[in-house]
DNA sequence: ATACACTCCGTACAGTAGTACGGAGTCAAC
DNA sequence: GTTGACTCCGTACTACTGTACGGAGTGTAT
């Protein structure tokens, strides 16, 4: 299989197979003629692992570490089990983080007048700092 | 007020002063000794305004935005409230992506017997592909 | 044998928000 | 008048995930 071939099964493009190489996340193919890269299905099977897992919120770096789990002979379920609960408490506190955001958005939209003069506008009234503290801010930023 | 005193005052480091300017958040201040910047409180508060901003979510091209209808005579505050409720609409967006990936990776772990050989790994069965689908694709990724 | 598509490579660029560096100039104090 | 802290500037670098470019080589089909 030709790399834009791979690239088509893989559902990504031929720019970004090469990409993961140089990152390590797909080992170096076999080149049997003429210095082309020859793929099997099973490195379009670790492509697909990899876009399954960025849809997750995992980074390619925390997707390397999971695919070096899955050749590693001593790796253990429950690491990758910790792994994913890992993940799942960041992404909680992402929501968390985003939902204290949309609170103090809510907030400020709710007593924003709608018309009138920048001078009478309490959106740029709560962002133009005093008193503003105890409506944006929500401790420490991301 | 020099560079370096006004970067304490306003919470945030001297580079990020000279970079704010850079992109035309700040305007060019004065020089009147040696070439060295001056400045004054309302520019501190301005560096603050982007800080309060940025906690609420807007990147510093929306900031820009923001600062730019501030001292737009014709502006109005509904401008301001529309940059506003889009924004929360945007927030919004990414709460329910990550509250999908949540419901993902809850699914994911729950499954996973919690030990033994990765071969009986539900996570990287749900991972590889194949049958995944329907547990960890949810539409278009970020 | 030649056209055409494909592939090779390294490097630069995209956007986001800064941080770091190094050599030179300057200010205030002692 | 010299020391030490501060500032100047442009540039490069961080991290992240790719995308684009351009000239050269190669495989396949006609």
């Amino acid at each position: 299989m030709t790399i834009s071939r791979a690239a088509d099964e893989a559902g990504v493009g031929v720019e970004t197979i090469r990409f993961y190489e140089r990152k390590g996340l797909i080992e170096q193919p076999l080149r049997p003629s003429g210095g082309y890269r020859e793929y099997d299905r099973e490195t379009v099977e670790r492509i697909r692992f990899i876009q399954q897992a960025q849809e997750l919120g995992f980074t390619l770096r925390e997707i390397g570490e999971l695919l070096a789990l899955r050749t590693d002979r001593k790796a253990d379920c429950a690491d990758v089990r910790n792994q994913a609960i890992a993940k799942r408490d960041e992404v909680e506190c992402k929501i968390a983080r985003l939902e204290e955001i949309r609170a103090a958005l809510d907030a400020v939209i709710a007593t924003c007048p709608g018309g009138g003069s920048l001078n009478s506008c309490t959106i740029m009234e709560a962002l133009s700092d005093h008193r503003a503290k105890a409506a944006v801010t929500t401790e420490s930023p991301d």
